[in-house]
DNA sequence: TTGTTATTGCGATAATGTTGCAATAATACA
DNA sequence: TGTATTATTGCAACATTATCGCAATAACAA
């Protein structure tokens, strides 16, 4: 299963890295240009994958991606929280660290923790 | 706007005690008598705006609804983690409070800290 | 018992995300 | 450079979750 590099990967990559911040498909749909609803959503599911990305869930039960950052390849951490504003919508990462103590017989596998509220431009 | 005590409120409310954990629309239509979708919504959603409920936000974005233990009324702590079973999709309030800074002009509303992995049952 | 209106059921609708399949195009290789 | 292989795409259909408008129903106050 060779990878191509194609145009579509590279515009949502590219929009990626140039937000800074996480985005939803409909984010990208308005950045890059017209691809397939399911295009992106295969180009997002495989950076993911490939752990280019990771995925947060908002409070709205949607999907965000974002470029990793601070991750090594096969040493992701993406133990830290993130920041969803009510008003703009916009998510980012924060650098809050946390630790979790589970309860014997529990086995941690991911997290997704997220902050809802309102961010320094709409505050 | 007087609320009315209907069979319908009180099969969702006894359901949600009795099991304990978070559930979702879907567990709950399997567990109450047969009432229409929107109902179950609307019931949970009204319970939600009495403070009797609250809401955790699923990695699947499936919204699961849970008692509120710990709260007294206009004084809500719902900044706990919760953790959702990979496995069985069980969904639960972990006692962990947790405390978070955010970055200067940044206003708080709200959390929603989820732990997934194995739960005691199915690792 | 009766009137008011909160609540419900029904159907339609919106939004998000995935999948099967045939067409297209990136890449390896002759 | 030309050709074969197959990863990727577009399209359409589908699945799921959740909300909403409206008319019918039923809780409850009077
Ligand atoms: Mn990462
Ligand atoms: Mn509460
Ligand atoms: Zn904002
Ligand atoms: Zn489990």
């Amino acid at each position: 299963m060779n990878r191509r590099k194609t145009k579509s990967k590279r515009d949502v990559l590219e929009a990626l890295k140039s937000k800074g911040s996480a985005m939803s498909h409909e984010m990208l749909e308005a950045v890059v240009e017209d691809y397939n609803r399911a295009t992106i959503y295969r180009i997002l599911n495989r950076f993911r994958e490939e752990g280019i990305v990771h995925r947060i869930v908002g409070v709205n039960g949607k999907q965000y991606f974002a470029i990793c950052t601070n991750c090594e390849k096969e040493n992701h951490n993406h133990n830290h929280i993130h920041f969803q504003c009510n008003t703009c919508e916009k998510v980012e990462c924060l650098n809050e660290e946390l630790q979790i103590n589970l309860p014997k017989g529990y086995v941690l596998e991911g997290f997704n923790g997220l902050v809802s509220g309102l961010c320094s431009n709409c505050s």
